[in-house]
DNA sequence: CGTTTAGTTGAGGAAGGTCAATCAGCGTGG
DNA sequence: CCACGCTGATTGACCTTCCTCAACTAAACG
C-alpha cells in the first residue's frame, strides 16, 4: 500500500472494503502532506470552513470557548482522523482547531467535496460514517462525564483514547504518551486541573494506572471498565447492513 | 403547500431553497403518516436501525442507559425533526427513541435512503445538514452544563427549546408548553430532580421566568441569554458556501 | 544556575447529591 | 360526592464532591 493511503485507510477504510478505485479516490484526501508545528492553528472559530484535514501524523484537538472566557475542548484527533467534518455543513466554524504536537496534515478544499461523493457513494457513506463516529465519541464522553465522578471520568478517558490507538496501531500494549497539558486534560473532562491531579495520583495509589511523565500504563482493564462503562462499539467499523451500496 | 409537506419543509427545507423536484423527494420522507401514543418506542437499543422517522407532531426524545443504571438523554424532538440520523450508519442503535407525548410519526425505511440521495445532491446535503444541526444542539447543551452552574444550565435549555419552537412557529410569544416530567428534565441536563426543582423555584424568585402547570414563561431574556450564553447559530440555516450545489 | 512553566499539595468553601418527609394534583372506586 | 391512594413536586437536613486560592516543588530552558 502506498505511504500516502496509509493513514486514511486505516481509518475510513475500516468501514468497508473499498474497491481499488475508492482507494485512488480516498488518496487524494491526503494528496498533499504538509509538516505543522505544535500550536499550530489549523482553523479559527467564526471563519468559513473551507477544508478538510487529514491528520496524518500527531495530535490535534478542538475547541469552544463561552463569553465567560472559560473553553471546552470537543474533538480530539489522533492520526488517521479527518478533521473539520463536524462543522463541514456550516456558514461559520463552531470551533478553533490547534496542533497538539508537531505532525503532519493534508489538506483537501470541501468544494472538491461533492465530486467525490459523486464518484463513489461507498465513500460518501463512509465519511458519513467516520462523522458519526466522532460524533459518537464526544457524546459518549460528555454523558459520562455528565454521570460519574472524577475517576470514572478520567477512566473513561483513558480508554478511549488506549481503543483508538490500538486500532491505528499506535500501541499495542498497555501504555501509550499522553501529549496533553493537565490543563488541556481538564478541558477534556470539564474538571479543575488541580482536580484532574489530585486523581491522577489517587488512581496511582489504588493501582488502577501508572503514570510516568507523559507516559500513562493501564494496569487493572477490568476495575477501569467497570468505573468507566466505555463503550467500544462507538467506534465500530461495521456500518448499517440497511444501507446498500451498490458498487463503488 | 401540501399538508404532508408541511412539517418537514419548515425544517430541512429551510437549509436551501429546494426546488420542486426536491419538494416531491422531501415529501416521501412524510408520506406514511401514523399516529403514535405517548410511551410509544420507536427504536430499542442495539437493534438494527431500519428507519428513519419524520416527527409530524408531538414530542420524543432519545436516551441512552449506562451500566450503573443512570440513564441520560440526548436528543429531544420537536415537530418537524428528523429522527434516526445519529444511528443512521451504524449496524446498532446506541439509544432508545421513545415519545414524550401523543404524536404523528412518519418512517421512511433507511434502504430507500441511497436511491433518494442519489436523486437529488441538494436534499443529501440537506439531510447532512440536519444531523449536524442536531448534533451541534447537543454538544452545545453538553458544552454548557460542563462548564456552568444549575441556574445557567436550565437557561440555555429553555431558551434552546424557545428558540427551536420559535422556528417551526409552535409559539410566537415568551412562553411555552414543556412535556416533561422534572425527572426527564433533570435527565436532559445532569442532574438531580431535586436541585432542578429547587433552581427552578430560585430562578423564579429572581424573576427570570415564571411556572403554571407545564407551562414556562421567560421573563428577562436579557439575563437569561447573559447567564446561558446560548448560540443560535447552532441551528443557522446558512450551508457553507463552498459547497456548490449542481441544480438538484 | 537562575527563570519560567507545569504539576502537586493543603485548607476552606460552594454547589449539588442523597435521603426522607411532606404536599399537591388527580384518577378511582365506594 | 367524598375518601383513598398513587404519582410527581417540593422542602429540609446532611454530606460528598469538586472548586478556588495559595503556597510550594519539580522539571525545562536558556
Amino acid at each position: 500500500m502506498p505511504a500516502q493511503e496509509r493513514y486514511m485507510a486505516r481509518n475510513i477504510g475500516h468501514h468497508l472494503s473499498l474497491s481499488k478505485r475508492d482507494h485512488a479516490l480516498l488518496a487524494e484526501l491526503e494528496a498533499s502532506p504538509r509538516p505543522v508545528a505544535k500550536g499550530t492553528v489549523l482553523w479559527e472559530s467564526r471563519t468559513t470552513p473551507d477544508q478538510l484535514y487529514t491528520l496524518c501524523e500527531g495530535w490535534a484537538y478542538t475547541s469552544q470557548c463561552s463569553a465567560d472566557g472559560s473553553r471546552q475542548i470537543l474533538d480530539l484527533f489522533l492520526p488517521g482522523d479527518i478533521m473539520g467534518l463536524r462543522d463541514l455543513t456550516y456558514h461559520d466554524h463552531s470551533t478553533t482547531a490547534v496542533m497538539l504536537t508537531d505532525g503532519v496534515v493534508s489538506p483537501f478544499p470541501i468544494d472538491r467535496l461533492p465530486r467525490l461523493m459523486r464518484r463513489s457513494a461507498r465513500l460518501a457513506w463512509a465519511l458519513q460514517a467516520s462523522a458519526a463516529r466522532q460524533e459518537g465519541l464526544i457524546t459518549q464522553r460528555m454523558v459520562n462525564v455528565l454521570s460519574h465522578d472524577a475517576a470514572s471520568r478520567i477512566a473513561h478517558f483513558v480508554l478511549e483514547v488506549h481503543h483508538r490507538l490500538q486500532r491505528i496501531e499506535e500501541t499495542s500494549g498497555d501504555s501509550f504518551d499522553l501529549p496533553l497539558l493537565q490543563r488541556q486534560f481538564s478541558m477534556l473532562l470539564g474538571m479543575s486541573s488541580v482536580h484532574v491531579s489530585r486523581t491522577l495520583v489517587e488512581m496511582a495509589n489504588r493501582g488502577l494506572i501508572q503514570r510516568s511523565r507523559r507516559n500513562i500504563r493501564l494496569l487493572d482493564f477490568e476495575a477501569l471498565n467497570r468505573m468507566a462503562d466505555f463503550d467500544p462499539n462507538t467506534l465500530n467499523d461495521n456500518l448499517n447492513p440497511h444501507i446498500p451500496l451498490t458498487a463503488g
